[in-house]
DNA sequence: CTGTTAGCGCTTTCAA
DNA sequence: TTGAAAGCGCTAACAG
């Protein structure tokens, strides 16, 4: 337990503490026979530097703090594993702020938790703040990067989601669908409908000429259960009856298709279906997708992160990255199938 | 930037450092004069500590490790969740050790960033440890729980493997099922066979007194996928073609439950899928499965490892607790119709 | 390139 | 109950 600290190193290698720091940690000029020496010394010893007594001393603490909403949702358990690799491969720590709690808990992580010098820099994923939260955060002076949402004066990654889920709805169009529900959540902010998925959809059905039924827009949460459930009400109700299902997420697609299935309807007969992620599922129920390129966009802000804590901090300017969104046409979509009638 | 640090409190308080510190960290005795002006002048100074000047001076960071094989699997991420919020309430942040890169990467956490006394205590999730890790990460001192898996000589909360698995075919027998397939991994380990799910099922099936048909044990990986392509193969071939299905975990059957359907089948109808887990997504799919409380064995982990690190180092003892399972059946499972011919 | 010398911000004896 | 003082283990000027 009595660990071994570098003072023990220098000793054996027979060099001073700042010498050993300097070769160790690769800051600052070092003979070749010193960095030989106490790299050996240290194997020979076992020696781990304190990452505390090295943070508390030199101001970084080689951690990254990131703030997640949920971790048992596929766009942010993939994030996490993603950015942990980018992260640990550059000697960095990941500690990990799940929100999932209430406000209370909420409140103490951003105003506790971040600011204890315990992190060099965090990565905000689809983190929503009010102003004062925001004001907060900035004051504290430490890089944040943003995915999966936007914080107006902060460096993020994203896609665009207007765009994405526009894409996803035109594909329906494109095959002749003129029914098309929508499953997704609401939107924040004042700007909602222009830069959400909702926008998207509603601006692709408006765009073909057809005109918006709010009935067929279902907003609720993000599981592939509300998916499920507000598949299995859109598809249930013969007087709303889609021939098409544009869901703001594929969690989300996957709950309608498996609603569908349910329902004895088939999909992509009765029912098209599609969703925007690129969920590793995706393979597995056929779905039609728009790959947001989830761990490109996650390397992207841990590269982003990186790279910022390395500039001064007076030269660090918000940066913003957009990632591609992609067209993954699989086996739940197709053509509607001539109608009788429909009932409006 | 310069930001306010104890010192400051003290001389806005009127008071020293070393009751400052006694009075926020509540360690030792203060008046409750001193308690309440300390707490006030931290307050007017929005202070916060930082820990890792208290982690140096103290030895205790207020830090859990969490070293897990994987995020994006729903035993994990819940067991995270959960963890995180459990420990958040006491104070500690979580630092997140994900292994998911190769062999490199998981050599450097176990043998670097878990020694660097950056964490009080260590959750290991399903961590299978060879012997010299293993001996490696005793030598340290560190505080373990264990948690879906069991290192020898470190405290765990977990359910029987066999148990469950057993418990969850004997179901299929029960209903009649005699062709009973079982989807898994292997077990690792020189008594896998006695300890695993694997082992269970074939219990269960040797206890009815059914000869046990290698072909009819797919063993593979984790993932949704792996449960879809297993069952495929299992289900198409008409020399194998079981009336039902035990799997290993709940995400295997539902992948089991989605090739059934891609296949035409009905589930249960003609073939019935047990699960192991207690998934979020077993409602949606309509899954019997055997409830492995994952929330409460997460809670349990990170209780007992707190409670640990309360306790003097000598005086901790490994503990073993063992969480109930529970059947819980839903609509995948029924008695299999009466068949005309069995081809073996 | 290397050693000496101060701390980093907090906790914790030890006296008072 | 409180204060003074001595570190925790490391890094970072500053000389040499």
């Amino acid at each position: 337990m009595a660990s071994v600290t570098i003072k023990d190193v220098a000793e054996r290698a027979g060099l001073s503490v700042a010498t050993v720091s300097r070769a160790l940690s690769g800051r600052g000029h070092v003979s070749d026979a010193a960095r030989t020496q106490s790299e050996q010394a240290a194997r020979d010893l076992g020696y781990v530097a304190s990452y505390n007594a090295a943070s508390l001393a030199s101001g970084r603490s080689k951690n990254i703090g990131m703030v997640v909403p949920w971790v048992n949702r596929w766009f942010f358990s993939t994030v996490i594993e993603t950015a942990s690799t980018v992260l640990a491969a550059e000697g960095y720590d990941l500690t990990l702020y799940y929100l999932g709690g209430g406000k209370r808990e909420r409140d103490l992580v951003l105003s506790d938790f971040l600011l204890r010098k315990r992190i060099d820099g965090m990565l905000a994923v689809a983190l929503e703040l009010d102003d004062a939260e925001r004001a907060d955060l900035l004051r504290v002076g430490t890089p944040i990067v943003c995915i999966g949402g936007v914080i107006p004066g902060v460096s993020t990654v994203s896609i665009d989601d207007f765009a994405a889920a526009r894409l996803a709805t035109e594909h329906l169009v494109a095959l002749g669908h003129r029914r098309i529900a929508h499953i997704g959540w609401e939107g924040a902010g004042d700007f909602a409908l222009a830069t959400t998925r909702q926008g998207g959809y509603a601006d692709a059905v408006r765009a073909a000429g057809i005109e918006i039924v709010p009935a067929l827009i279902a907003l609720g949460g993000f599981t592939t259960q509300d998916g499920y459930a507000a598949a299995k009400r859109l598809l249930a109700d013969p007087r709303l009856r889609p021939t098409a299902i544009s869901a703001a997420s594929d969690e989300l697609a996957i709950g309608a298709i498996t609603a569908a299935r349910d329902l004895g309807l088939d999909v992509p007969r009765d029912v098209s279906v599609v969703g925007i992620d690129g969920h590793d599922l995706g393979d597995v129920f056929g779905l039609t997708t728009v790959d947001q390129h989830v761990r490109k966009q996650a390397t992207r802000a841990a590269t982003l992160l990186l790279r910022q804590l390395g500039q001064e901090p007076d030269t660090r300017e918000p940066v913003h990255a957009e990632v591609t969104v992609e067209l993954l046409v699989r086996s739940s979509t197709m053509a509607p199938r001539p109608q009788r009638s429909v009932t409006g």
